[in-house]
DNA sequence: TATTGTTATACTCTATAACTATA
DNA sequence: TATAGTTATAGAGTATAACAATA
């Protein structure tokens, strides 16, 4: 049949509105779901005043205490220039600071400062909250582990 | 061992740098992996000197003829005063056009032109073509399948 | 009153070039 | 010469408010 459904006569019935064209491609599907994550990142980490870009900031100084700034852009993904800003947001609110390094005076150690430290455990908690809630939606540990996998293989 | 793969002595030699504390947050595997996919897009589609919201907006436009500005601005998560802009573009290139509609002249109906339409044919196999690789990477049809479920999963 | 398209505007993110101080 | 950090700037993408025309 060829309108199955219908609530009014043939001739008159509007066509519904066919999205799949865009819905089936694999690039569109990656990012409006990754938007939406980020949309509830945002939502969640609102009372701590934290993006997404900041919070990974911050988890990699802790994982990293000492790197340069070159290092954590880098492997963010972020230009230099661009995490100048960044760095200064987070400084300013007394979350991170510079050390200048025994070797190279042309770089700075990044560090967290103690209360960095204790803002960054509350982050973590969060996130993990966050991520626990994401594996629960996917159907569990082997779910996510099968999604990280199939995102690497399209990444390569 | 603590220092299992060491190229200089213990004392001396540098941390390896440990990205893992984002590395295994979906959220962002998910960013990652969809800027390298658009970024993909963009080189595959330079020689048309089309975006992805381009695209998706040509796409839209060929699959329901005739739609309103605002339903294909929503269906794709793009809001209507930006959308101006975008559908300019596409129409001083000659590719879509704006048409009064017989029952809301409030409305711009939109179709692509018999040069649109070629356009489209061209960029619609283009697409099929990066489409294919994706699928390919990610091993097969049913791992596609997967991955998108995995999403929708997700983005509820 | 509400909706459609539009303009203006601002804010974030990103990209590039050029400068400085060090190496 | 090359590298680390910085500044300035420009371009996307996105968000909101307000307006005219029409419903």
């Amino acid at each position: 049949m060829d309108n199955p459904d219908q609530t009014r006569p043939a001739k008159t019935r509007r066509q519904r509105f066919d999205p799949s064209s865009v819905n089936d491609i694999i690039g569109y599907r990656l990012r409006r779901t990754q938007l939406r994550i980020f949309q509830q990142f945002i939502t969640r980490f609102a009372e701590y005043d934290l993006r997404p870009a900041e919070y990974s900031v911050l988890a990699l100084i802790a994982a990293n205490p000492g790197s340069k700034q070159t290092e954590i852009a880098e492997a963010l993904g972020i230009k230099r220039a661009n995490f100048v800003a960044l760095i200064n947001g987070l400084e300013k609110r007394g979350l991170t600071e510079r050390r200048q390094p025994a070797g190279d005076r042309r770089s700075n150690a990044l560090f967290l400062t103690p209360s960095g430290e204790k803002f960054v455990g509350k982050a973590n908690a969060a996130q993990a909250e966050f991520e626990a809630e994401c594996v629960a939606k996917l159907g569990g540990q082997k779910a996510r582990d099968q999604l990280m996998a199939l995102l690497d293989l399209l990444a390569d």
